[in-house]
DNA sequence: TTAATTTAATTGATCGATTAATTATTTGCA
DNA sequence: TGCAAATAATTAATCGATCAATTAAATTAA
């Protein structure tokens, strides 16, 4: 009834002899580049392990050899390539939050640095993480999130009850709102309908709160 | 990157017009034919819904359409193929328990015209009833079970309380094996192998005293 | 050193299931 | 009556996942 088939392992890829293998030991990375590749050119909701398989040269059932299920494979994508790019963020923050023009500049300088090192990860945090329906959202929240925006947004209410800076502002969404501002603005749109939906301020007050802000340096309202 | 397709509904099989259709009226039971047919050819666990929908000419997508999932359709097997046929041999048992020769005779006559009427019952019977990773051992134990050997038993118990037949037997094997002796001879191997795996009573045992009951009539060992 | 055996890695085929597209038929309305 | 909107029925394409077969490499035994 079923016709049986003949696979096997094709043309030898070379191995390095000596000790037992206990995994490919170059294939895995590729698989992660791979399927961060897909993510960022085609969106991680529409991005099949196929995609992902035809992109590395390998077939789909390789991917589940090597991770599992397809969860898990974006779980690695994001704890093998994403984390460990964002967290650099983290250590060129100043801890003197009263010099909030310093901290703006280090953080901005911060993600333009990062930027430069890892240029996919504009697309992929805009379209991830930023815009409604984002793959990303809950997993970067949990896991940036109390580490970077909180970090950055801690120090700006700090900063707000020093007065010196406008207390208006969400601190959190003021830092969404640099980041859009400065790094992404084809991508602005979709951060302000974003926020406008998760926020009690208006999304104009809040762009022109925050462009005012860059524009005459800091101070109360 | 996903090329679209661009289906469609083919040859446009004639339909009866007249009043609205509330489901295709004559492919859903074309379709439980099939299933049946690939059941009794391949077995349940062997059959794919690519076999039933490639033996009825259609799509496997129209299977799910139709039925839900692999496991509603093999439940509307049961209830709607298997179940009738085998609810009329219920009929057909006497209600005097004491006669036992009769009640037997009945029963395997009973057996004899369903068979004749449904040539495809006794493989399935044998391949997913009676042999041990049956698929259906659950759900006929379940569902006929209270109604056919559990009622042609207890009238064997009866007639055991009753000093007419060989208390040493189990009621319940025994009609079992009455089918196995009679109508599938060839298929006893594994069946004897089954019993043997769930009862105390050893195969051969069993198989000499159900032999013995049927040579010699009935009577206390 | 060589031969046999085990283990890791990889494939092709196939599985059950879902989805968007498409068509035929029926219904509701002017 | 005629026609537009809705519904039922069906397909091709694709999805994530599994499995047996296969091969290369590494290990063990002789």
């Amino acid at each position: 009834m079923v016709t049986k088939r003949a696979p096997g392992r094709p043309p030898a890829r070379p191995r390095t002899p000596g000790r037992p293998v206990a995994a490919s030991p170059d294939l895995r990375p590729r698989l992660l580049d791979a399927a961060l590749a897909c993510y960022v050119r085609d969106g991680i909701a529409a991005t099949s392990l196929r995609a992902i398989a035809r992109e590395a040269g390998v077939t789909p059932a390789l991917l589940h050899y090597y991770f599992g299920d397809a969860q898990q494979l974006r779980e690695a994508v994001v704890e093998e390539r994403l984390l460990p790019a964002v967290d650099t963020l983290r250590e060129s923050l100043p801890v003197d939050a009263s010099d909030v023009a310093g901290l703006i500049a280090a953080f901005v300088r911060g993600v333009a640095g990062l930027v430069e090192r890892h240029p996919w990860l504009p697309a992929l945090w805009v379209r991830e993480v930023l815009c409604e329906g984002g793959q990303l959202r809950d997993v970067l929240l949990e896991r940036v999130g109390p580490q970077l925006p909180v970090l950055l947004a801690q120090r700006f209410a700090q900063a707000q009850r020093e007065g010196v800076l406008n207390p208006d502002l969400d601190p959190r969404l003021t830092v969404v709102s640099l980041i859009g501002l400065t790094l992404f603005p084809a991508a602005s749109a979709p951060i302000w309908r974003s926020l406008f939906q998760a926020s009690d301020i208006g999304a104009e007050t809040l762009r022109a709160h925050t462009i005012a802000l860059l524009d005459r340096g800091l101070g109360p309202g």
